[in-house]
DNA sequence: TTTTATTTGTACCGATTGGTATGTAATGTA
DNA sequence: TACATTACATACCAATCGGTACAAATAAAA
């Protein structure tokens, strides 16, 4: 049952969370302030702090939000695409132009959170959710090898661990060169020589 | 000519350098508090201004040293090893051991440090010290693969550009590895898997 | 109109940030 | 011994950090 009494929300909450998204990717947890989100969401420190907890809530709702709008697509793509090794290109070139999408911040939100690994200053609840997202890319491009080789895709003998470790390893460092500057092209380029992995 | 007038310095100045790599390693640039900084390296902050500067100016002199004495041997076994592919190979396991040594902190320096770019807490002029310690890397690995080429080690019509380009994105992927707790032996299996990019 | 529930903006909290002023301790030089 | 020079420790600075108390504002319900 929703009750509508009292003040109406002045803002938007799913926008508002998306500014969020957009803070903590270009900043990471550590590096947001209160300030920067505040402003970026339009709101103050009160009615953010109503509407989604203290800092560390807000970021994982951010994360969350994150792969559901900006990531799952990709593993539809991965998952969907007939042929074994056209799925993972695809995959590959997918994630590559989201890394590099001058309209989005730089580089992965997961990637660039995982640097404060180690630090005290990121809670723990912060680190084991990007641990999991993670776990989860890994996995599913995992099952997809497991998936290419049933299909004939993919040698019997084909580490399957292997190279999902090493195309895994690759999304890694494609999220490092988009973070540092490296263009749409130069990813793609790269991409192009990695799938000379595919046995 | 050394003048030695005053009081003598009651710390050992390489000792404490080295003491804040350990640091800037493990939080980053931003993540370092100048209390973590002089907890570690035993001396007050007048004491660290007196000897290395502000804190921009200290994580210069860090991330020097933290070249000259963990990133510049691996370098020379990329050089020194005859065989081209032997030389990539031993190169990239030299760095996947001190990526994972338990005694040193998780990850790269360098690759740690990136995340942050793009937000205004890095100063300019550490974002441009760590994009040209990157440039170095590949440009070292160009050059041998360049080398490889004129030694026969690799086909005339390979492309030296986009195989150095991802080799050094598996660098870099391989650091995030390491930072995320993969083992030793993990990354061991990546780099084998990954040397079938080798033509 | 009164009551109740919710959001809003302002103003504040203690703690921590990077950085420094200042006085004292310890040395070589004269 | 007296002086010049350097490093030391304490104590402080304004600014910012994450987080909150409080009262005015706004709505539906009674």
């Amino acid at each position: 049952m929703v009750s509508k009494r009292g003040r109406p929300r002045g803002f938007d909450i799913d926008f508002a969370l998306d500014c969020a998204v957009d803070v903590f990717w270009t900043h990471g947890f550590q590096g947001a302030s209160l300030q920067d989100l505040t402003k970026a969401m339009g709101l103050n420190k009160p009615s953010l702090y109503a509407a989604f907890g203290d800092k560390r809530s807000l970021y994982l709702k951010a994360l969350e939000r994150y792969i559901e709008l900006k990531i799952s697509k990709h593993g539809k793509v991965l998952m969907d695409e007939a042929n074994g090794r056209c799925a993972v290109e695809l995959f590959l070139n997918s994630m590559a132009e989201m890394l590099t999408n001058h309209n989005l911040p730089r580089g992965c939100f997961i990637i660039n959170g995982t640097t404060g690994f180690g630090g005290a200053s990121l809670p723990s609840e912060v680190e084991t959710a990007l641990q999991n997202a993670l776990q989860n890319s890994e996995n599913l491009l995992n099952k997809r090898l497991l998936q290419a080789q049933n299909d004939g895709d993919l040698p019997e003998k084909t580490n399957i661990e292997a190279l999902s470790s090493v195309f895994f390893t690759l999304i890694a460092g494609l999220a490092i060169q988009a973070k540092t500057g490296a263009s749409t092209l130069k990813l793609k380029q790269i991409i192009s020589e990695a799938m000379h992995l595919w046995p």
